[in-house]
DNA sequence: GACGGACCTGCACACAACCTGACCACATCG
DNA sequence: CGATGTGGTCAGGTTGTGTGCAGGTCCGTC
C-alpha cells in the first residue's frame, strides 16, 4: 500500500496502470499533462512515488521532474518512455530520476519497481527553498510576485541545479542536463549561462544565489 | 549468500548486475548516485561488499568511496569503470578500493570477484569518530551544525586520512590519493595542505585533530 | 647540549578557473 | 526584408587554489 502519483497522457496506458495499482492495493493520484502534474503533485507530501511519462503534450517529462524537485517534491520518480535510446535514459537520470521503464512494459515489472522505490521511503533529501518556483509549462522563474521568462537552455540548467538543493552540482552534470548527449560545449559557454541565470535570479529578487564551487561546480545558497 | 551494495547510474548495467546477484542468491542494496550511496550504505553494517561505479552523475566514485570509509563503512569496495587506463586503476586503489573491473565486463567474473571480497569478511578495521562527516555531494566538511567548504585537493587529502581512522596514513599514500598519478609534489606542499586542513577542522570545532606521526605520516585522533 | 633532520608557519607567486561585457551566427517571425 | 531573441564565442580582467620558499620550532641522536 503506497500513494502513487501518475502522469500519463495516453488514455490506454493510463487505464492499465491505474487498474494495476488499484488491484495491488495502492492509492493513485492522476494527472494528464505536465501542468496538472505540477499543480497536483508538487505540494502533496503523502506521495510515495511518482510515475512520469517523458513524452507529454505540454512539456518534456524531464522538465516536469526537475520542476517537481525544485518545488519540494522529494518522492522517487520513475520515468515511462517510448524512447529506448541510451541518451534518453541518461538524460532522464541526469535530472534526478530514480528509475526508468521503456514502453511497452510489463505491468508486473512496473509494480515491482514501484515497490522498490516506494520502500526507499521519503524524507531523505533536503527541502529546497520553496520561495523559488520553476514552471516548466511557462518556462519561467517565479519568486513571490516577480516572474522572469527563461530560455530553454537556461531553464534546463537552473532546473538541474535547483533539483539538488544544497548539493554541489558538477560542471559535467550541468552540461549533461542542459545539453543533448554528445554535444560539445566550451566551459565558457557554461559560464555565460551561469551569468545570465544569476542576472535573472537577481531580477526576481531571489533569496538564494547561484554560487560557484571552484574546481567542482555550482550550488544554490 | 552475501549482502551486496551496488551504486551504478546506468540503468542497463544496474539491471544486469542486480539480476545476476539475485540469481546467485545474494541480497542487494542499490543506489543510483553518490549521494544516495552515501546515505544508504554508510550506516549499513550488514553490507559485505560494495560495488561502485567511478563515473557517477553527481560525484566521482572514488570520492564516494573515500566518504564511505570516513563514515565508517568498512566493507571491501569493487570499482566499476569504463576507464581502463593504468592511472585510473591505481588511483582507484589509492583511495581504499579492494578490487577493480573495467566495463564491459563478464557478469560471471564480477560474481567471482565479489565472492572473494565478501569472504574476506568484515570487522577488520576500526570504527571512525562519527561526529565528523565528509560529504562528497556538498564537497564540505561538517561537524554538528558547522560546515566548511573544501577545495578539491583538501577534500581528497582529508578523505584519504579519514578513510583509515586510527591508522597512520603514510605521506606517500596521501600524495597518491590526493594527486594524479605521476605528479611531483614537494613534501612542503603536503605540509601546507595539512596546515590548511587543520585550520578547517578547527573552524568546525572538530573533536578530532590531524596529528603527525614523525617520520611516517598522519593520523586522526 | 650540540647537531641535523623532520615538521610548522607565514608569505608570496603563478596559473588555471572563473567572471564580465561585448560581439557574432543563426533562426524565427512580422 | 529588418527586428528580435537565443545560443555560443572571444578577449581581457579578477580571484582562488596550488605550490614552494625562507625561516623558525620541535624532537631524536650522539
Amino acid at each position: 500500500m503506497a500513494r502513487v502519483a501518475v502522469c500519463e497522457d495516453d488514455p490506454g496506458i493510463r487505464r492499465v496502470v491505474l487498474e494495476a495499482l488499484r488491484l495491488a492495493g495502492h492509492d493513485a493520484v492522476v494527472a494528464h499533462d505536465g501542468g496538472e502534474a505540477l499543480r497536483q503533485f508538487a505540494g502533496d507530501d503523502a506521495i510515495d512515488v511518482v510515475v512520469l511519462d517523458i513524452g507529454l503534450p505540454d512539456a518534456d517529462g524531464r522538465d516536469v521532474c526537475l520542476a517537481l524537485r525544485s518545488a519540494g517534491q522529494t518522492a522517487p520518480v520513475l520515468f515511462l518512455t517510448a524512447l529506448g535510446s541510451v541518451h534518453d535514459k541518461l538524460s532522464g537520470f541526469g535530472v534526478g530520476a530514480d528509475d526508468y521503464l521503456a514502453k511497452p512494459f510489463d505491468v508486473k515489472e512496473l509494480l515491482a519497481r514501484l515497490d522498490v522505490l516506494a520502500r526507499r521511503g521519503r524524507g531523505e533529501r533536503d527541502r529546497p527553498p520553496a520561495e523559488l518556483v520553476l514552471d516548466p509549462a511557462r518556462h519561467s522563474l517565479t519568486c513571490g510576485y516577480r516572474e522572469v521568462m527563461l530560455t530553454p537552455t537556461e531553464f534546463r540548467m537552473l532546473a538541474a541545479i535547483t533539483s539538488r538543493p544544497g548539493e554541489v552540482v558538477r560542471r559535467r552534470a550541468v552540461v549533461a542536463a542542459a545539453w543533448p548527449d554528445g554535444a560539445v560545449v566550451s566551459e565558457n559557454t557554461v559560464d555565460s549561462f551561469v551569468r545570465k541565470i544569476r542576472g535573472k535570479l537577481d531580477e526576481v529578487g531571489s533569496p538564494v544565489s547561484l554560487q560557484t564551487v571552484r574546481g567542482v561546480g555550482f550550488t544554490l545558497r
